[in-house]
DNA sequence: AAGCCGTATGAAAGCACTTTCAGTTTAACA
DNA sequence: TGTTAAACTGAAAGTGCTTTCATACGGCTT
């Protein structure tokens, strides 16, 4: 019928180049396994032929589609950024494409659940500091889509979790080890959204229970609450250090809050560690740099462990559901 | 190993119905051409199996969601992570996915490069900070993928630029106009990859003309180099600050690197911005937090921008080039 | 000189379907 | 009853690509 030149096909490129087909495909996908040279020539014949992989075969011969979904709350907070960070790394070490869905209202995530399933446009999901549902993550696994939830748990799902209970434990064992008697605390802890979880309360949880437990205690009047934001928790910073009886130590619950605390400590001439101790939690890039003593609950790895499980599942078979428990630990630096 | 139920194929419809695969096929392709009894018992497999054809599926999947591809160097810097949140913001408003591209190697940036024009699995593409070359930048205007560069210039594509010299140019008039006499440079000035730009030595192009233009010196010796690392950055600080005659301000040309010092500095009781001032640049986060004087470089916004600039010019026809100069500006805070 | 390594390549075996082709029923007609 | 056209059907041959496996080649070491 078409006597006419078709369009060129992988076979077409590799004769006018003088390769193989095999070649081609490598020259296309895995460029660093071929020599410099005969990339070039292959480029070349490329460009003339005007030559365009075909994606309904390339998916047919991919097992899959190469990429990784990651729900994320929108990246506002470092800790988040500094997760994916670690999902990064390991899904680009192991040639994965990272598609990101910024989650910042209960829509948006059910149009993400719902959709993602059915689409099948990634390979794998990871879903971080959010709560699912369990409609949805019957959905998911319905669907076969392999899902690593990151500090949520969810029978039915791999997991990565962090015991932010014994986060606040470790603090409020420090503080009293150090030798404080009056303590705080700062951190967001309103009713959260539906979808969002909760570590702070936790956190506060373990840090009440461990200052009880020695004798000591966490007057309501000392926990503060204030919204993830800077000037908000600036107020809260403030008004815990004009408290009538300042404590002599705080737990921010996030070092972003924390550093509102130093900040606003710096202001009143208030000195740390001598005069107060702050502890946060997290340990971002940042808290290095200010020095500040906080729980570390290696943020850049526990990206990296979801994206080993997320593929380990993917690639062999029949591996078992796994909650992954991250260690916690505190790293004793200047402030406290 | 484990029979894991796959996503069904028209071969497991086969054994469920009874038929061959060629019959699926036909039932699905030309109903008119089967038996009605055995279009039915077929219809059923597939409905009991949840079968839906690949190639169908990807298809409908291609068209629903766009997608938008960012090459980045690997997020190792804040400022990269910034900008990649205003992207974030602006595509996800647009209802658009977020495709990453981490760079680590110049052989990435060439394997992608090569490979994203052709595979066409995005819409459109933004590069940030990262040079490419002629080639490349033709391979892609040929093939019709829209593309964005941030922080480099190349004619016949969209940018986004920072003018970094006048940002040096900023520094030096604030702190000559605070009164310092002597100077000190800190940046990574290194000869840069092959692929990376090199905006740290724009900076102190512009610092340095407008310190020489106004009778200053600033001497081989007060320029130091230490690539964009925590331990390096500090040594170099130190250096600096232990100079024989130690400078009384200091342009450090990423904030990060500004906190190295300011780190350095209270180490060695040097007091900020009595004894030494620190300016920085980017306006990263946390400059805020720790009251850095720097000069603000719109991280977000330039995302925000780059995204919105993207998406007119693959949704409005004939939309012109545009090359984008992103003002800079010194935000005075209290280190300088 | 023999052994060993690492890189670069091609042959060939998939992948999930579609289509062709030849064979089998079935039904209708002489 | 014998013929034959029509209606189905399955085996097998593509389709355009990826990936595994094996080989070849140029160093290096002993």
């Amino acid at each position: 019928m078409t006597p006419t030149k078709k369009t060129p096909t992988i076979y077409d490129v590799a004769k006018l180049s003088g390769v193989s087909i095999a070649t081609i495909s490598r020259v296309l996908n895995s460029p660093d396994k071929v020599n410099a040279e005969t990339h070039k020539k292959v480029m070349t014949a490329i460009d003339r032929l005007g030559f365009v992989p075909k994606a309904e075969a390339r998916a047919r011969a991919m097992q899959g589609t190469g990429r990784i979904g990651v729900l994320t709350p929108f990246f506002t907070a470092p800790s988040f950024v500094q997760r994916l960070r670690g999902v990064a790394a390991s899904l680009s070490k192991a040639n994965y494409e990272l598609v990101i869905y910024p989650v910042d209202s209960l829509d948006h995530l059910q149009g993400h659940l719902s959709s993602i399933p059915l689409m099948k446009n990634v390979d794998g999901l990871i879903i971080m500091s959010l709560a699912i549902e369990d409609i949805d993550a019957k959905r998911l696994s319905a669907s076969g889509m392999e899902t690593v939830l990151i500090e949520y748990k969810h029978r039915g799902m791999n997991s990565i979790l962090i015991d932010d209970e014994h986060g606040g434990n470790l603090v409020a064992e420090y503080l009293i080890q150090k030798g404080h008697k009056t303590f705080a605390f700062l951190g967001d802890i309103e009713p959260p959204e539906k979808f969002s979880i909760h570590p702070v309360r936790s956190r506060l949880k373990g840090y009440k229970q461990t200052l009880q437990d020695a004798g000591f205690s966490l007057p309501k009047s000392n926990i503060h609450s204030a919204p993830y934001t800077q000037k908000e928790s600036r107020e809260a910073a403030f008004e815990i250090l004009q408290l009538p009886k300042p404590p002599t130590a705080i737990f921010a619950a996030s070092d972003f809050q924390a550093l509102a605390v130093m900040k606003i400590a710096r202001q009143l001439g208030i000195k740390i560690p001598d005069d107060m101790a702050v502890v946060g939690f997290d340990d971002i890039d940042v808290a290095e740099h200010v020095d500040l003593t906080t729980i570390s609950q290696h943020l850049d790895e526990s990206g990296r462990l979801a994206a080993e499980v997320l593929l380990s599942r993917i690639n062999e078979g029949g591996r078992p559901l796994q909650h992954v428990n991250l260690p916690l630990n505190l790293i004793e630096r200047a402030t406290a």
